[in-house]
DNA sequence: CTGAAAGCGCTTACAG
DNA sequence: CTGAAAGCGCTTACAG
């Protein structure tokens, strides 16, 4: 079934019947109550490679997991962005096409590559740490692309990341709030730039508020994982005194540290408060509940549809949205609010 | 840049440039090098749209997320078998296309449609509870199909579920090794398949071991979540003793259940014995971590795109294939293998 | 081993 | 308000 028998069906042209599909104005209303009807009847659907040959728009959006990530899309943060830009840029009209990170190592494929043989209208770009070459092509070409999480600098792009600095801020004034003076950090190497951010926001944030770092209480923890802040905390603890309060950069280095700390004997909070970042499922299951930093994943996928399709649709500048993050107050920081 | 370019460029025809694209054999060895390096050389793609048009076959694989779970697609074991799905089907050469619901309920469309409006060449459906109909349509129809916990009956269609029955009778013989006589069951009233089997499997599993199962120890929690956990123990510790041993068909109720039996001062797992289902991350940091049943969602993932690659390649009966579930045994079953 | 030409199913100036 | 026709970029019998 295709649009040349509807045009027979109806009696007029397949001219007539395309624009009527895509509500073309100067259509007589009787002639369009006709075709519209015996589309109705058929169950015609045009076929979109034919339309998207013919009109250079697919109504598709490449979604690109970039970097350390690359080979899945498991990690909660992600998901959730992804799940509130698939709602809205779904309304928008638009669907999802995942390239599949494999053949294209494999064949030595770069994503720019990808979108002109999809025609996508679009790419979304997430991003862990170390991205590759291939993903810059892209931001540099005249695919529109907007990023999460990563650095975009494009004519046709946009990124948007959570203020990381007023994460560290958020968790430095909870802190001193509390009455701790004496704060630790626990962070990886900082490869990607939120994670430089936050760090560096920490730093200043403990300046801002006239507090001091010790060295022995700013420590690397390698990855990102629960086994990475258990080691970090270990380590911490062994060269002397921790801090009375500890914000590390994850979730589940917190989780890690927290697992530290009741080894040697420690008591969370009682002995040393912990917060952690990203509000993970897992936090309201901990013992104690772990107090962390939600980044509102929700807004941020939002946003994204909607820049994205005023980047596809409109002239706009390159530019950076920030978001504000969230601070959940649970067991592990000792605030009186959790109780 | 186009195929027509490329022939120009290499002083050949397109039906030639074609031949070489798709690797035809009969095609001259320097003929073939010089085309080869023009493409090379000035980075040509063919496009995808023309080729889909034209052969019928897009190379997309549409992603369908039945029933409730429709609105995204959050859940980690989704999550999970999508990932391996995605890994190996990419490896076969495929792209996935996530369908939006939302553009869809709001036009009435239906998956068939959108899958012939793509020309997708398979499908995967992932389901939850309560499936529209359409998802139907679309298995009748002759669209391959690859159902992941969900039962597809179609001509094109295989399906992949774990064996929930065995989900049930590993943690019913894993309680009874542990001496437990007195099992209890949390689970949601069954509108799924999978959850049907857990049911069911349950209570043969209890037979086989001539274990009697009380009334008052087998509750519907009415949904999936942690809250649905909880209240659904506490009507059961209110309605009289508690069983010694407790099986909840997630880890979600299982961990709401740990709540309620820690608020009344009941002891897990001395007092009583917890397993849940699922091991989602969350299991790992609970007081006590819990002991529960991993589906094998690397496995399923894979299977179920080798298993929609011969579906839509080759002549094939529709068949379920049963994937084997694993018990990990952590502390809140009181196992002596945790300690 | 290579090429001319029809065809895939749409859209869009353009003419009337 | 409607239609004839060219064009989008490929593939594939078919002829040579």
């Amino acid at each position: 079934m295709n649009i040349k028998h509807i045009a027979h069906l109806a009696g007029v042209s397949v001219a007539t019947v395309s624009k009527i599909i895509n509500n073309y104005p100067d259509i007589g209303e009787e002639t369009r109550q006709r075709v519209l009807k015996i589309m109705e009847e058929t169950k015609y659907r045009p076929s979109s490679s034919a339309r998207t040959l013919s009109t250079k728009k697919s109504h598709l959006i490449g979604v690109v997991f970039a970097g350390k990530l690359n080979v899945d899309f498991s990690h909660p943060f992600f998901v959730q962005v992804i799940n509130a830009f698939k709602k809205q840029i779904g309304l928008l009209g638009y669907d999802l096409l995942f390239f599949s990170n494999e053949k294209f190592l494999e064949e030595g494929e770069d994503y720019l590559a990808r979108s002109n043989y999809f025609q996508v209208d679009g790419c979304i770009v997430i991003s862990g740490d170390e991205v590759e070459r291939s993903v810059f092509d892209l931001d540099a070409s005249d695919v529109p692309c907007i990023g999460i999480d990563i650095e975009l600098t494009g004519r046709h792009s946009c990124y948007i990341m959570s203020d990381n600095a007023k994460i560290s801020l958020k968790v430095v004034e909870h802190f001193y709030m509390l009455g701790y003076r004496d704060i630790g950090y626990i962070g990886p190497e900082p490869a990607s730039l939120p994670m430089k951010q936050r760090q560096s926001g920490f730093e200043a944030a403990m300046q801002m508020f006239g507090m001091k770092l010790a060295e022995s209480h700013s420590l690397y923890s390698g990855g990102y994982q629960e086994e990475d802040g258990y080691a970090t905390m270990l380590r911490m603890i062994d060269e002397g005194k921790p801090p009375r309060a500890l914000f590390a950069a994850t979730d589940l280095l917190a989780i890690g540290a927290m697992r530290a700390l009741r080894e040697r004997g420690l008591r969370v909070p009682e002995d040393v408060a912990v917060v952690g970042c990203d509000d993970i499922e897992a936090c309201r299951y901990t013992f104690p509940p772990l107090t962390t930093i939600k980044q509102d994943t929700e807004r941020m996928g939002k946003m994204a549809a909607m820049l994205l399709f005023d980047l596809m649709n409109k002239q706009m500048d390159n530019r950076c949205i920030q978001v504000e993050p969230e601070l959940v107050v649970r067991t592990s920081c000792g605030s009186e609010a959790s109780r």
